[in-house]
DNA sequence: TGCTCCATGTAACACGTTACATGATTGC
DNA sequence: GCAATCATGTAACGTGTTACATGGAGCA
């Protein structure tokens, strides 16, 4: 049950309504915990159930039905006993690999394509990262402690995509050789 | 629906049992996506149903109930149709990232304790790589397609948890950093 | 006899995805 | 007036996890 919890990180971050958490899980948490926007109802809801968090009707609802959510002291310490609490580290998972043996073992497909396709969205994901530190992180000294941590989950995001880009060169280059053998005239 | 073909790729490098299935998956495409022998079981038990895989009583079976599955021709058909077919690239899922963010927040759990299991976990995982890499492909030239495709994918491997490795120390070392600020006697 | 390993499964539940529904506000 | 965006939700389904059940084989 991490979900709740990346929830309950963000709200006590900053407070806010249902839609404003999923779109900032699109770019924040979300990097490395994706959510759609009914996962995120269906947490709150159940949340609030469980004493973790109320919502209340902000000043700025005028008459839509935003409701704005924060954390109360149960989720708070909930947050922070989960947060210590022994977990196995990260697992690879990645489909495409399990085409790449499907590859090698019918050789009759091509998926050169795709990972040309892979390749470009990569280097656009870390572009993006690249940018992110430049204008958020363009020190490391004389950073609070909340910023250094927040800069060392960005590198951890830029790393991943560093290592994605030059495995999938690597790979588009071995498929072109294996395309086409001795290809001089 | 992925686990479907991995199992069809599995079951294409060799014809097995869904117990063997369930074991050699986690040491082979498990690595990259795992599955507990109830999924596997499960998955078996629709794919045999859609005509895509059959089984057999296996000629050492004896007494025990013991069954061997073969891929058919409409699941060959299955697997190259859904490998060309284009998906997003593989993202990055941690939990543990979420747990730094509500240390950056809360700054009142100690995470050192569990990254410094986690850096035990990711060196033994990268040993464990190198030592099949050692053994499996000692030489890069002159080997098969089949060989050579399936070395880039234990290359992927190796380069996520060197990544890993990397950054867990560098992130010990910063929370080293903050808990003991300006340590010279 | 009792233990571990082989081998297959059922059931219940948690989590994630996709499609659809509803209605108010904002901008052209 | 119409489309896009804000804002919240329901329903159905697919996938992954956990716990439990069953029974044979091999061994001390």
């Amino acid at each position: 049950m991490s979900l709740a919890h990346a929830v309950l990180t963000s709200l006590l971050e900053k407070p806010s309504s249902g839609y404003d958490l999923a779109r900032r899980f699109d770019k924040s948490i979300g990097y490395f915990w994706h959510a759609t926007h009914q996962q995120i109802y269906r947490e709150l809801a159940r949340m609030e159930r469980a004493g973790w968090i109320e919502s209340s009707i902000p000043a700025d609802a005028g008459k839509t039905r935003k409701k704005e959510y924060r954390v109360l002291p149960a989720g708070r310490t909930e947050l922070a006993r989960w947060a210590v609490q022994s977990a196995p580290p990260a697992e690879l998972r990645d489909e495409f690999m399990v085409k790449l043996r499907a590859d090698a073992v019918l050789s009759e497909v091509d998926l050169r394509p795709e990972l040309a396709r892979h390749l470009a969205l990569h280097q656009e994901k870390l572009a993006h990262y690249l940018a992110i530190e430049a204008r958020d992180f363009p020190t490391t000294r004389t950073l609070s402690r909340h910023a250094r941590i927040q800069h060392m989950i960005l590198k951890k995001g830029i790393l991943f995509e560093q290592g994605s880009v030059a495995w999938t060169q690597e790979m588009l280059c071995l498929l072109e050789q294996l395309a086409a053998p001795a290809a001089h005239p």
